[in-house]
DNA sequence: TGCATATATTCCTATATAGGAATATAAATT
DNA sequence: AATTTATATTCCTATATAGGAATATATGCA
């Protein structure tokens, strides 16, 4: 079998780089489908689809204005996913430097995931 | 197509119940394999499966003890996903009641994924 | 009503992959 | 060497699902 069957729940919908990449588009506004469209050069369908699959688990809201759909994230929804990393928090390797190394390499790199 | 051909990322990794109830499992001590079945009633080769994925993106280390070996989690690779969700946290709505139901509710409920 | 625009859905296919069963590998012990 | 113990891998199957193409639905406008 594939992924158990409950599929779709919020941390399989953010394992997915372009459903991620979705809701960073929409953080902080609202857009129609055809203006993430714009911004993604994806497809039509794919938005929609995508946008479907955010939206089982509550990882956006949509709203009807004319004939257009108008999406935003519920960041809210992500709240399970950092209490569930923040349990591994206190293993962290927590020296400065380290740390440092980190984000310094993170800016050099970019995140792999964004 | 399924999830993109990358696959078994960090994000893609935690996606599966059964590798986050490993890596819970694995918090703060080092198990052999063993061990593991014993704590999950998993079978063996389910076992090493879960935790070759979870190898791979880093999430788990693996040390050879006589014919053991031990697991134990790398935290620092879950990172990421912090980092990724912490991009959303200024928008989570920040209503202390709110906060304060929604702990509420998980120490009554539990979380979903655990 | 007819047409255009905006969005969702359906149909199709390829493929990743979880789980089970059986087997292989590797190390220790006798 | 043979056996036991610990773990990994291979083979198989069922199924979820991403993406593409085509189509359906729904709303607004002339």
């Amino acid at each position: 079998m594939p992924r158990a069957l409950n599929t779709y729940d919020t941390f399989t919908a953010i394992a997915e780089p372009k459903r991620r990449e979705l809701l960073k588009t929409l953080i902080g506004r609202e857009l129609s489908v055809d203006q993430v469209v714009g911004l993604t050069k994806w497809n039509q369908p794919m938005v929609s689809k995508h946008l479907g699959v955010l939206k089982k688990p509550g990882l956006v809201s949509e709203r009807k204005e004319g004939r257009q759909r108008i999406y935003s994230v519920n960041a809210d929804q992500l709240k399970p996913i950092q209490i569930w990393v923040a349990q591994f928090e206190k293993h962290w390797n927590t020296q400065f430097d380290q740390l440092d190394n980190y984000l310094t390499e993170l800016q050099t790199k970019g995140v792999n995931d964004e």
